[in-house]
DNA sequence: GCAACTTCTGAGCAGCCTCTGAATGGGCGC
DNA sequence: GCGCCCATTCAGAGGCTGCTCAGAAGTTGC
Protein backbone atom coordinates (compact mmCIF):
# COMPACT_ATOMS: atom_id res chain seq x y z
CA UNK A 1 0.00 0.00 0.00
CA UNK A 2 2.33 2.67 -1.15
CA UNK A 3 -0.48 5.18 -2.46
CA UNK A 4 0.43 8.58 -0.12
CA UNK A 5 -3.78 8.62 0.20
CA UNK A 6 -6.11 5.63 -0.43
CA UNK A 7 -9.26 6.87 -2.82
CA UNK A 8 -12.28 7.98 -0.17
CA UNK A 9 -15.01 7.17 -3.31
CA UNK A 10 -16.08 3.55 -3.97
CA UNK A 11 -14.57 3.47 -6.91
CA UNK A 12 -10.93 2.46 -7.71
CA UNK A 13 -8.87 5.46 -8.96
CA UNK A 14 -7.71 6.72 -11.73
CA UNK A 15 -3.76 6.15 -11.97
CA UNK A 16 -1.60 6.39 -14.59
CA UNK A 17 -0.18 2.95 -16.81
CA UNK A 18 2.49 2.22 -14.75
CA UNK A 19 0.49 2.58 -11.43
CA UNK A 20 1.44 5.52 -9.93
CA UNK A 21 -1.04 8.11 -9.17
CA UNK A 22 -2.17 10.67 -11.54
CA UNK A 23 -0.22 13.90 -11.14
CA UNK A 24 -1.92 17.35 -11.64
CA UNK A 25 -0.83 21.10 -11.09
CA UNK A 26 -3.64 23.47 -9.76
CA UNK A 27 -2.61 26.87 -11.02
CA UNK A 28 -5.59 29.96 -9.48
CA UNK A 29 -4.24 33.08 -7.98
CA UNK A 30 -7.06 32.77 -5.74
CA UNK A 31 -5.46 30.54 -2.55
CA UNK A 32 -8.65 29.17 -1.40
CA UNK A 33 -10.59 28.05 -4.88
CA UNK A 34 -6.98 26.34 -5.45
CA UNK A 35 -6.87 24.87 -1.97
CA UNK A 36 -10.44 23.78 -2.15
CA UNK A 37 -9.78 22.54 -6.14
CA UNK A 38 -6.65 20.73 -4.55
CA UNK A 39 -8.16 19.45 -1.56
CA UNK A 40 -10.76 17.73 -3.89
CA UNK A 41 -8.59 16.06 -6.70
CA UNK A 42 -6.38 15.17 -3.43
CA UNK A 43 -9.45 13.16 -2.74
CA UNK A 44 -9.26 11.35 -5.51
CA UNK A 45 -6.08 9.75 -4.92
CA UNK A 46 -3.76 12.48 -7.34
CA UNK A 47 -1.32 14.06 -6.70
CA UNK A 48 -1.14 17.70 -6.76
CA UNK A 49 0.64 20.92 -6.11
CA UNK A 50 -0.52 24.47 -6.87
CA UNK A 51 1.22 27.35 -7.94
CA UNK A 52 -0.52 31.06 -7.96
CA UNK A 53 0.90 32.78 -10.98
CA UNK A 54 2.25 31.78 -14.35
CA UNK A 55 5.95 31.89 -13.57
CA UNK A 56 5.60 29.86 -10.83
CA UNK A 57 3.51 27.48 -12.63
CA UNK A 58 5.75 26.57 -15.23
CA UNK A 59 8.38 26.11 -12.76
CA UNK A 60 6.42 24.04 -11.26
CA UNK A 61 5.56 21.83 -14.13
CA UNK A 62 9.18 21.72 -15.33
CA UNK A 63 9.84 19.64 -11.98
CA UNK A 64 6.62 18.02 -11.30
CA UNK A 65 6.02 16.95 -15.17
CA UNK A 66 2.04 16.74 -14.69
CA UNK A 67 -0.09 15.01 -16.45
CA UNK A 68 -2.87 17.58 -16.71
CA UNK A 69 -2.73 21.12 -15.39
CA UNK A 70 -5.80 22.60 -14.48
CA UNK A 71 -5.33 26.41 -15.22
CA UNK A 72 -7.57 29.89 -14.64
CA UNK A 73 -7.43 31.96 -17.72
CA UNK A 74 -7.05 34.94 -15.54
CA UNK A 75 -3.62 35.14 -13.72
CA UNK A 76 -1.84 38.14 -12.04
CA UNK A 77 1.01 37.54 -14.31
CA UNK A 78 0.13 36.41 -17.48
CA UNK A 79 -2.50 34.70 -19.29
CA UNK A 80 -3.40 31.04 -18.96
CA UNK A 81 -2.58 30.76 -22.66
CA UNK A 82 1.08 31.91 -23.11
CA UNK A 83 1.06 29.05 -20.15
CA UNK A 84 -0.44 26.88 -21.99
CA UNK A 85 1.84 27.59 -25.12
CA UNK A 86 5.19 27.83 -22.58
CA UNK A 87 4.04 24.62 -21.13
CA UNK A 88 3.50 22.88 -24.37
CA UNK A 89 6.64 22.97 -25.88
CA UNK A 90 7.98 21.85 -22.07
CA UNK A 91 5.76 18.64 -22.27
CA UNK A 92 3.59 18.51 -25.16
CA UNK A 93 1.55 15.32 -23.79
CA UNK A 94 0.08 17.40 -20.78
CA UNK A 95 -3.68 17.76 -20.69
CA UNK A 96 -5.16 21.31 -19.40
CA UNK A 97 -8.32 21.71 -18.12
CA UNK A 98 -8.74 25.88 -18.47
CA UNK A 99 -10.99 27.51 -15.45
CA UNK A 100 -12.69 30.76 -17.25
CA UNK A 101 -15.08 33.35 -15.98
CA UNK A 102 -18.69 33.08 -17.98
CA UNK A 103 -18.51 35.73 -20.52
CA UNK A 104 -15.04 35.65 -20.95
CA UNK A 105 -13.88 34.83 -24.65
CA UNK A 106 -15.63 31.87 -25.32
CA UNK A 107 -14.13 31.73 -29.00
CA UNK A 108 -10.28 31.86 -28.38
CA UNK A 109 -11.36 28.81 -25.94
CA UNK A 110 -12.79 27.29 -28.14
CA UNK A 111 -9.92 27.41 -30.90
CA UNK A 112 -7.31 25.89 -27.89
CA UNK A 113 -9.96 23.10 -26.83
CA UNK A 114 -9.89 21.86 -29.95
CA UNK A 115 -6.60 20.70 -29.00
CA UNK A 116 -7.91 18.08 -26.94
CA UNK A 117 -7.76 20.36 -23.89
CA UNK A 118 -11.28 21.20 -22.34
CA UNK A 119 -12.98 23.94 -19.87
CA UNK A 120 -14.92 24.81 -17.65
CA UNK A 121 -16.70 28.24 -16.44
CA UNK A 122 -16.83 29.77 -13.33
CA UNK A 123 -18.42 29.16 -11.08
CA UNK A 124 -18.09 25.67 -11.25
CA UNK A 125 -19.10 22.92 -8.86
CA UNK A 126 -16.18 20.56 -8.00
CA UNK A 127 -18.33 17.27 -9.53
CA UNK A 128 -17.74 19.04 -12.54
CA UNK A 129 -14.32 19.79 -12.13
CA UNK A 130 -13.19 16.10 -11.45
CA UNK A 131 -15.54 14.86 -14.13
CA UNK A 132 -14.07 16.51 -16.81
CA UNK A 133 -10.50 16.06 -16.06
CA UNK A 134 -11.32 11.95 -15.40
CA UNK A 135 -12.68 12.62 -19.45
CA UNK A 136 -9.29 14.28 -20.17
CA UNK A 137 -7.07 11.78 -18.84
CA UNK A 138 -9.36 8.59 -20.13
CA UNK A 139 -8.63 10.10 -23.58
CA UNK A 140 -5.24 11.07 -23.05
CA UNK A 141 -4.63 7.47 -22.42
CA UNK A 142 -4.30 7.46 -18.77
CA UNK A 143 -7.21 5.08 -18.50
CA UNK A 144 -5.51 2.67 -16.29
CA UNK A 145 -8.49 2.05 -14.26
CA UNK A 146 -9.84 -0.71 -12.71
CA UNK A 147 -13.54 -0.20 -13.78
CA UNK A 148 -14.50 -0.28 -17.29
CA UNK A 149 -14.52 3.29 -18.63
CA UNK A 150 -16.83 6.03 -18.52
CA UNK A 151 -19.80 3.77 -17.63
CA UNK A 152 -21.37 4.01 -13.96
CA UNK A 153 -23.44 0.92 -12.65
CA UNK A 154 -25.16 0.62 -9.60
CA UNK A 155 -27.59 -2.40 -10.03
CA UNK A 156 -30.02 -1.71 -13.05
CA UNK A 157 -28.82 2.16 -13.21
CA UNK A 158 -26.37 2.76 -15.84
CA UNK A 159 -24.87 5.99 -16.12
CA UNK A 160 -22.82 6.82 -19.36
CA UNK A 161 -20.78 10.30 -18.67
CA UNK A 162 -19.97 10.85 -22.33
CA UNK A 163 -22.92 10.39 -23.95
CA UNK A 164 -24.77 12.36 -20.18
CA UNK A 165 -26.98 9.44 -20.81
CA UNK A 166 -28.74 7.55 -17.97
CA UNK A 167 -30.97 3.92 -18.12
CA UNK A 168 -32.64 2.18 -15.40
CA UNK A 169 -33.56 -1.42 -16.73
CA UNK A 170 -33.01 0.06 -20.28
CA UNK A 171 -35.59 2.70 -20.02
CA UNK A 172 -33.72 6.30 -20.40
CA UNK A 173 -33.82 8.86 -17.70
CA UNK A 174 -33.91 12.05 -18.99
CA UNK A 175 -32.27 14.64 -16.14
CA UNK A 176 -31.39 18.24 -16.06
CA UNK A 177 -27.44 19.15 -15.71
CA UNK A 178 -28.13 19.86 -11.67
CA UNK A 179 -30.04 16.26 -11.57
CA UNK A 180 -27.56 14.54 -13.49
CA UNK A 181 -24.24 15.79 -11.53
CA UNK A 182 -26.18 14.82 -8.27
CA UNK A 183 -27.03 11.47 -9.72
CA UNK A 184 -23.45 11.18 -11.17
CA UNK A 185 -21.95 12.16 -7.19
CA UNK A 186 -24.28 9.38 -5.54
CA UNK A 187 -23.87 6.81 -8.01
CA UNK A 188 -19.85 7.09 -7.61
CA UNK A 189 -20.37 6.61 -4.12
CA UNK A 190 -22.76 3.84 -3.86
CA UNK A 191 -23.94 2.37 -0.57
CA UNK A 192 -22.03 5.27 1.37
CA UNK A 193 -24.18 7.93 3.36
CA UNK A 194 -23.18 11.03 1.81
CA UNK A 195 -24.21 14.39 4.15
CA UNK A 196 -26.42 16.76 2.57
CA UNK A 197 -23.39 19.27 3.39
CA UNK A 198 -21.39 16.80 1.54
CA UNK A 199 -23.59 16.61 -1.31
CA UNK A 200 -24.08 20.78 -1.54
CA UNK A 201 -20.33 21.19 -1.11
CA UNK A 202 -19.38 18.29 -4.50
CA UNK A 203 -22.74 19.09 -6.63
CA UNK A 204 -23.14 22.68 -6.40
CA UNK A 205 -20.63 26.04 -7.43
CA UNK A 206 -18.68 26.61 -4.90
CA UNK A 207 -20.60 30.12 -4.80
CA UNK A 208 -23.52 28.47 -3.85
CA UNK A 209 -24.96 30.54 -0.76
CA UNK A 210 -28.29 28.67 -0.62
CA UNK A 211 -29.88 26.18 2.35
CA UNK A 212 -29.30 22.42 2.50
CA UNK A 213 -32.57 22.52 1.27
CA UNK A 214 -32.04 22.47 -2.08
CA UNK A 215 -30.44 18.97 -1.89
CA UNK A 216 -34.07 17.41 -0.83
CA UNK A 217 -35.37 19.10 -3.24
CA UNK A 218 -33.66 17.33 -6.11
CA UNK A 219 -32.88 14.13 -4.36
CA UNK A 220 -37.01 14.08 -4.64
CA UNK A 221 -36.88 15.14 -8.46
CA UNK A 222 -34.67 12.40 -8.68
CA UNK A 223 -36.68 9.99 -7.37
CA UNK A 224 -39.30 10.66 -9.31
CA UNK A 225 -37.58 9.89 -12.51
CA UNK A 226 -35.23 7.28 -11.17
CA UNK A 227 -37.49 5.50 -9.06
CA UNK A 228 -40.54 5.91 -10.35
CA UNK A 229 -43.08 3.27 -10.03
CA UNK A 230 -39.97 0.95 -9.29
CA UNK A 231 -38.32 -0.34 -6.02
CA UNK A 232 -36.27 2.55 -4.78
CA UNK A 233 -32.81 2.51 -4.98
CA UNK A 234 -32.29 5.95 -3.57
CA UNK A 235 -32.71 6.05 0.46
CA UNK A 236 -33.23 8.56 3.14
CA UNK A 237 -31.09 8.45 6.36
CA UNK A 238 -32.58 10.53 8.44
CA UNK A 239 -30.46 12.69 10.40
CA UNK A 240 -27.17 11.84 8.75
CA UNK A 241 -27.76 12.30 4.63
CA UNK A 242 -28.84 10.44 1.54
CA UNK A 243 -27.23 6.66 -0.13
CA UNK A 244 -27.92 5.29 -3.34
CA UNK A 245 -27.46 1.13 -3.52
CA UNK A 246 -28.82 -1.67 -5.84
CA UNK A 247 -32.38 -2.89 -4.86
CA UNK A 248 -31.10 -6.63 -4.57
CA UNK A 249 -28.16 -5.50 -2.51
CA UNK A 250 -28.97 -6.95 0.79
CA UNK B 1 3.59 -3.07 25.96
CA UNK B 2 4.92 0.05 25.13
CA UNK B 3 1.77 2.30 23.79
CA UNK B 4 1.90 5.71 26.02
CA UNK B 5 -1.23 4.65 27.61
CA UNK B 6 -3.47 1.46 26.73
CA UNK B 7 -6.48 1.70 25.00
CA UNK B 8 -9.47 1.87 26.71
CA UNK B 9 -11.95 0.47 24.13
CA UNK B 10 -11.92 -3.23 23.15
CA UNK B 11 -11.26 -2.86 19.07
CA UNK B 12 -7.49 -2.76 18.23
CA UNK B 13 -5.98 0.91 18.35
CA UNK B 14 -5.98 2.29 14.76
CA UNK B 15 -1.90 3.11 14.46
CA UNK B 16 0.23 4.70 11.81
CA UNK B 17 1.22 2.46 9.23
CA UNK B 18 4.71 2.13 10.88
CA UNK B 19 2.90 1.39 14.27
CA UNK B 20 3.43 3.81 15.93
CA UNK B 21 0.22 5.93 17.27
CA UNK B 22 -1.67 8.47 15.00
CA UNK B 23 -1.13 11.97 16.18
CA UNK B 24 -4.13 14.47 16.80
CA UNK B 25 -3.50 18.29 17.19
CA UNK B 26 -6.52 19.96 19.06
CA UNK B 27 -7.19 23.63 18.71
CA UNK B 28 -9.98 25.24 20.27
CA UNK B 29 -9.90 28.33 22.17
CA UNK B 30 -12.36 27.23 24.81
CA UNK B 31 -9.65 25.15 27.55
CA UNK B 32 -12.35 23.02 28.56
CA UNK B 33 -13.65 21.58 25.49
CA UNK B 34 -10.06 21.16 24.20
CA UNK B 35 -9.43 19.28 27.39
CA UNK B 36 -12.55 17.35 26.87
CA UNK B 37 -11.57 16.17 23.18
CA UNK B 38 -8.30 15.49 24.03
CA UNK B 39 -9.18 13.06 26.96
CA UNK B 40 -11.65 11.15 24.45
CA UNK B 41 -8.98 10.99 21.85
CA UNK B 42 -6.07 9.66 24.35
CA UNK B 43 -8.16 6.84 25.06
CA UNK B 44 -8.69 6.03 21.70
CA UNK B 45 -4.42 5.46 22.06
CA UNK B 46 -3.97 8.76 20.15
CA UNK B 47 -0.96 11.05 21.03
CA UNK B 48 -2.61 14.44 21.39
CA UNK B 49 -1.57 17.84 22.03
CA UNK B 50 -3.80 21.08 22.13
CA UNK B 51 -3.64 24.61 21.07
CA UNK B 52 -5.36 27.49 21.50
CA UNK B 53 -4.68 29.93 18.75
CA UNK B 54 -4.05 29.93 15.42
CA UNK B 55 -0.44 31.27 15.84
CA UNK B 56 0.17 28.41 18.32
CA UNK B 57 -1.82 25.70 16.46
CA UNK B 58 1.10 26.37 13.77
CA UNK B 59 3.90 26.23 15.74
CA UNK B 60 2.60 22.55 17.27
CA UNK B 61 1.58 21.26 13.70
CA UNK B 62 5.06 21.69 12.58
CA UNK B 63 6.97 20.72 15.85
CA UNK B 64 4.40 17.41 15.77
CA UNK B 65 3.69 16.87 11.99
CA UNK B 66 0.18 15.55 12.92
CA UNK B 67 -1.73 13.23 11.15
CA UNK B 68 -4.74 15.10 11.68
CA UNK B 69 -5.79 18.22 13.27
CA UNK B 70 -9.21 19.41 15.11
CA UNK B 71 -10.04 22.91 14.42
CA UNK B 72 -12.57 25.38 15.63
CA UNK B 73 -13.66 27.52 13.09
CA UNK B 74 -13.77 30.44 15.69
CA UNK B 75 -10.06 31.26 16.62
CA UNK B 76 -8.97 34.49 18.60
CA UNK B 77 -6.62 35.14 15.94
CA UNK B 78 -7.41 33.99 12.83
CA UNK B 79 -10.25 31.79 11.45
CA UNK B 80 -9.59 28.04 10.45
CA UNK B 81 -9.49 28.36 6.84
CA UNK B 82 -6.58 30.62 7.22
CA UNK B 83 -5.12 27.80 9.86
CA UNK B 84 -5.95 25.21 7.20
CA UNK B 85 -4.51 26.68 4.20
CA UNK B 86 -1.07 27.18 5.53
CA UNK B 87 -1.27 23.41 7.61
CA UNK B 88 -1.62 21.90 3.94
CA UNK B 89 0.95 24.39 2.18
CA UNK B 90 3.58 23.05 5.46
CA UNK B 91 2.04 19.55 5.59
CA UNK B 92 -0.31 18.23 2.48
CA UNK B 93 -1.16 14.82 4.06
CA UNK B 94 -2.65 15.72 7.29
CA UNK B 95 -6.69 15.54 7.42
CA UNK B 96 -9.00 18.55 9.48
CA UNK B 97 -11.95 17.95 11.32
CA UNK B 98 -13.64 21.43 11.59
CA UNK B 99 -15.60 21.79 14.78
CA UNK B 100 -18.36 25.18 13.60
CA UNK B 101 -21.42 26.33 15.18
CA UNK B 102 -24.72 25.22 14.06
CA UNK B 103 -25.63 28.03 12.14
CA UNK B 104 -22.37 29.17 11.05
CA UNK B 105 -22.09 25.88 8.60
CA UNK B 106 -23.54 27.18 5.36
CA UNK B 107 -21.40 30.11 4.35
CA UNK B 108 -18.01 29.41 4.54
CA UNK B 109 -17.42 25.44 5.20
CA UNK B 110 -19.06 24.87 1.49
CA UNK B 111 -16.31 23.69 -0.45
CA UNK B 112 -13.70 23.15 2.25
CA UNK B 113 -15.02 19.68 3.42
CA UNK B 114 -14.74 18.37 -0.23
CA UNK B 115 -11.40 17.16 -0.45
CA UNK B 116 -10.79 14.33 2.63
CA UNK B 117 -11.54 16.95 5.56
CA UNK B 118 -14.63 17.31 7.07
CA UNK B 119 -17.12 18.78 10.11
CA UNK B 120 -19.06 18.51 12.88
CA UNK B 121 -21.26 20.79 14.35
CA UNK B 122 -21.30 22.07 17.54
CA UNK B 123 -22.65 20.71 20.04
CA UNK B 124 -21.35 17.16 19.51
CA UNK B 125 -20.85 14.31 20.48
CA UNK B 126 -17.54 12.92 21.56
CA UNK B 127 -18.57 9.79 19.77
CA UNK B 128 -19.11 11.57 16.55
CA UNK B 129 -16.25 13.51 16.52
CA UNK B 130 -13.98 10.26 17.04
CA UNK B 131 -16.01 8.25 15.02
CA UNK B 132 -15.82 11.10 11.56
CA UNK B 133 -11.72 11.27 12.59
CA UNK B 134 -11.13 7.73 12.50
CA UNK B 135 -13.30 7.73 9.30
CA UNK B 136 -10.55 10.84 7.90
CA UNK B 137 -7.54 8.90 9.19
CA UNK B 138 -9.04 5.40 7.26
CA UNK B 139 -10.22 7.02 3.82
CA UNK B 140 -6.17 8.89 4.23
CA UNK B 141 -4.83 5.46 3.95
CA UNK B 142 -3.68 5.54 8.12
CA UNK B 143 -5.96 2.44 7.56
CA UNK B 144 -3.45 0.36 9.30
CA UNK B 145 -6.10 -1.51 12.36
CA UNK B 146 -6.27 -4.67 12.47
CA UNK B 147 -9.84 -4.89 12.40
CA UNK B 148 -11.17 -5.12 8.83
CA UNK B 149 -12.49 -1.89 8.04
CA UNK B 150 -15.55 0.43 8.41
CA UNK B 151 -17.74 -2.61 9.53
CA UNK B 152 -17.77 -3.09 13.36
CA UNK B 153 -18.65 -6.76 14.71
CA UNK B 154 -19.79 -8.78 17.35
CA UNK B 155 -21.17 -12.14 17.05
CA UNK B 156 -24.02 -11.86 14.43
CA UNK B 157 -24.63 -8.27 14.96
CA UNK B 158 -22.88 -6.38 11.99
CA UNK B 159 -22.81 -2.43 11.72
CA UNK B 160 -21.46 -1.12 8.88
CA UNK B 161 -20.53 2.64 9.01
CA UNK B 162 -20.40 4.26 6.27
CA UNK B 163 -23.84 2.87 4.90
CA UNK B 164 -25.07 3.12 8.49
CA UNK B 165 -26.67 0.06 8.14
CA UNK B 166 -26.91 -2.45 10.92
CA UNK B 167 -28.01 -6.24 10.64
CA UNK B 168 -28.59 -9.01 13.03
CA UNK B 169 -27.93 -12.27 11.50
CA UNK B 170 -28.45 -10.69 8.52
CA UNK B 171 -31.34 -8.84 8.86
CA UNK B 172 -31.97 -5.05 8.83
CA UNK B 173 -32.65 -3.35 12.13
CA UNK B 174 -33.20 0.16 11.44
CA UNK B 175 -31.94 2.46 13.99
CA UNK B 176 -32.46 6.53 14.53
CA UNK B 177 -29.48 8.33 15.17
CA UNK B 178 -28.78 8.20 18.95
CA UNK B 179 -29.86 4.79 18.98
CA UNK B 180 -27.25 4.24 16.16
CA UNK B 181 -24.43 6.02 18.43
CA UNK B 182 -25.41 4.52 21.26
CA UNK B 183 -24.95 0.97 19.28
CA UNK B 184 -21.75 1.56 17.84
CA UNK B 185 -20.17 2.57 21.32
CA UNK B 186 -21.50 -0.06 22.82
CA UNK B 187 -20.02 -2.11 19.90
CA UNK B 188 -16.96 -0.85 20.06
CA UNK B 189 -16.63 -1.51 23.42
CA UNK B 190 -17.65 -5.39 23.81
CA UNK B 191 -17.43 -7.74 27.02
CA UNK B 192 -16.90 -4.25 28.98
CA UNK B 193 -19.29 -2.71 31.24
CA UNK B 194 -19.94 0.89 30.29
CA UNK B 195 -21.55 3.27 33.14
CA UNK B 196 -24.57 5.39 32.53
CA UNK B 197 -22.48 8.06 33.10
CA UNK B 198 -19.66 7.36 30.60
CA UNK B 199 -22.62 6.54 27.95
CA UNK B 200 -24.18 10.07 28.76
CA UNK B 201 -20.41 12.07 28.17
CA UNK B 202 -19.46 10.22 25.39
CA UNK B 203 -23.02 9.50 23.06
CA UNK B 204 -24.94 12.61 23.89
CA UNK B 205 -24.10 15.92 23.02
CA UNK B 206 -21.58 17.82 25.67
CA UNK B 207 -24.52 20.60 26.76
CA UNK B 208 -26.83 17.97 27.24
CA UNK B 209 -28.38 19.21 30.80
CA UNK B 210 -30.69 15.97 31.13
CA UNK B 211 -30.78 12.81 33.70
CA UNK B 212 -29.18 9.09 32.91
CA UNK B 213 -32.66 8.09 32.48
CA UNK B 214 -32.63 8.85 29.04
CA UNK B 215 -29.94 5.77 28.55
CA UNK B 216 -32.06 3.96 29.96
CA UNK B 217 -34.48 4.77 27.51
CA UNK B 218 -32.32 4.40 24.92
CA UNK B 219 -31.02 0.62 25.89
CA UNK B 220 -34.34 -0.28 26.29
CA UNK B 221 -35.39 0.58 22.47
CA UNK B 222 -32.26 -0.83 21.59
CA UNK B 223 -33.33 -3.54 22.63
CA UNK B 224 -36.62 -3.78 21.68
CA UNK B 225 -34.70 -3.61 18.10
CA UNK B 226 -31.43 -5.47 18.19
CA UNK B 227 -32.79 -8.04 20.48
CA UNK B 228 -36.17 -8.68 19.72
CA UNK B 229 -37.42 -12.69 19.63
CA UNK B 230 -33.79 -13.23 20.17
CA UNK B 231 -31.19 -14.40 22.69
CA UNK B 232 -30.26 -11.46 23.90
CA UNK B 233 -26.87 -9.43 23.62
CA UNK B 234 -27.05 -6.26 25.39
CA UNK B 235 -26.97 -7.03 29.26
CA UNK B 236 -27.72 -5.05 32.18
CA UNK B 237 -25.24 -5.04 35.14
CA UNK B 238 -27.32 -3.65 37.92
CA UNK B 239 -25.37 -0.61 40.00
CA UNK B 240 -22.62 -0.92 37.12
CA UNK B 241 -23.74 -0.02 33.86
CA UNK B 242 -24.59 -2.11 30.69
CA UNK B 243 -22.28 -3.91 27.88
CA UNK B 244 -22.68 -5.86 24.79
CA UNK B 245 -21.65 -9.73 24.05
CA UNK B 246 -21.85 -12.14 21.42
CA UNK B 247 -24.75 -14.62 22.65
CA UNK B 248 -21.94 -17.39 22.44
CA UNK B 249 -19.86 -15.13 24.29
CA UNK B 250 -17.92 -16.86 26.91
C1' DG C 1 -38.54 38.12 -28.33
C1' DC C 2 -41.07 34.22 -27.07
C1' DA C 3 -41.54 29.63 -25.18
C1' DA C 4 -39.82 25.94 -22.65
C1' DC C 5 -37.03 24.55 -19.25
C1' DT C 6 -34.33 24.86 -15.15
C1' DT C 7 -33.26 26.40 -10.68
C1' DC C 8 -34.30 28.06 -6.36
C1' DT C 9 -37.34 30.06 -2.40
C1' DG C 10 -41.03 29.74 0.81
C1' DA C 11 -44.72 27.57 3.15
C1' DG C 12 -47.38 23.78 4.86
C1' DC C 13 -47.74 19.25 6.33
C1' DA C 14 -46.79 14.68 8.05
C1' DG C 15 -44.16 11.67 10.52
C1' DC C 16 -40.30 10.76 13.32
C1' DC C 17 -37.27 11.49 17.13
C1' DT C 18 -36.19 12.88 21.66
C1' DC C 19 -37.06 13.60 26.17
C1' DT C 20 -40.13 14.07 30.54
C1' DG C 21 -42.95 12.09 33.96
C1' DA C 22 -45.02 8.41 36.12
C1' DA C 23 -46.27 3.70 36.96
C1' DT C 24 -44.72 -1.00 37.28
C1' DG C 25 -41.46 -4.70 37.96
C1' DG C 26 -37.53 -7.02 39.97
C1' DG C 27 -33.09 -7.75 42.58
C1' DC C 28 -30.56 -7.30 46.67
C1' DG C 29 -29.46 -6.15 51.36
C1' DC C 30 -31.03 -6.55 55.69
C1' DG D 1 -39.65 -11.98 53.74
C1' DC D 2 -39.74 -6.98 53.53
C1' DG D 3 -38.67 -2.81 51.83
C1' DC D 4 -35.80 -0.01 49.20
C1' DC D 5 -33.77 1.24 45.20
C1' DC D 6 -32.58 0.44 40.64
C1' DA D 7 -34.23 -0.63 36.16
C1' DT D 8 -37.81 -1.03 32.67
C1' DT D 9 -41.54 0.40 30.14
C1' DC D 10 -45.51 3.26 28.69
C1' DA D 11 -47.69 7.32 27.18
C1' DG D 12 -47.52 11.71 25.39
C1' DA D 13 -45.82 16.55 24.45
C1' DG D 14 -42.98 19.16 21.70
C1' DG D 15 -39.66 19.98 18.43
C1' DC D 16 -37.42 18.92 14.43
C1' DT D 17 -36.56 16.76 9.78
C1' DG D 18 -37.65 15.76 5.44
C1' DC D 19 -41.08 15.85 1.56
C1' DT D 20 -43.96 18.16 -1.59
C1' DC D 21 -46.34 21.81 -3.93
C1' DA D 22 -46.64 26.22 -6.07
C1' DG D 23 -44.70 29.98 -7.98
C1' DA D 24 -41.02 33.46 -9.15
C1' DA D 25 -36.79 34.48 -11.44
C1' DG D 26 -33.33 33.41 -14.55
C1' DT D 27 -31.52 30.91 -18.68
C1' DT D 28 -31.49 28.67 -23.20
C1' DG D 29 -32.80 27.77 -27.67
C1' DC D 30 -35.37 28.85 -31.61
Amino acid sequence: MNTPRSRGAGLPALTRPDGTPVRVLVVDDDPDLAEVLSGALRYEGWEVRTAGDGASAVTEARELMPDAVVLDVMLPDTDGFAVLRTLHTVHPEVCVLFLTARDAVEDRIAGITAGGDDYVTKPFSLEEVVARLRGLLRRAGMARQLDEGPRLTVGDLVMDEEAREVTRGGELVELSPTEFELLRFLMRNPRRVLSKAQILDRVWSYDFGGQAHVVELYISYLRKKVDAGREPMIHTVRGAGYLIKPVTGR
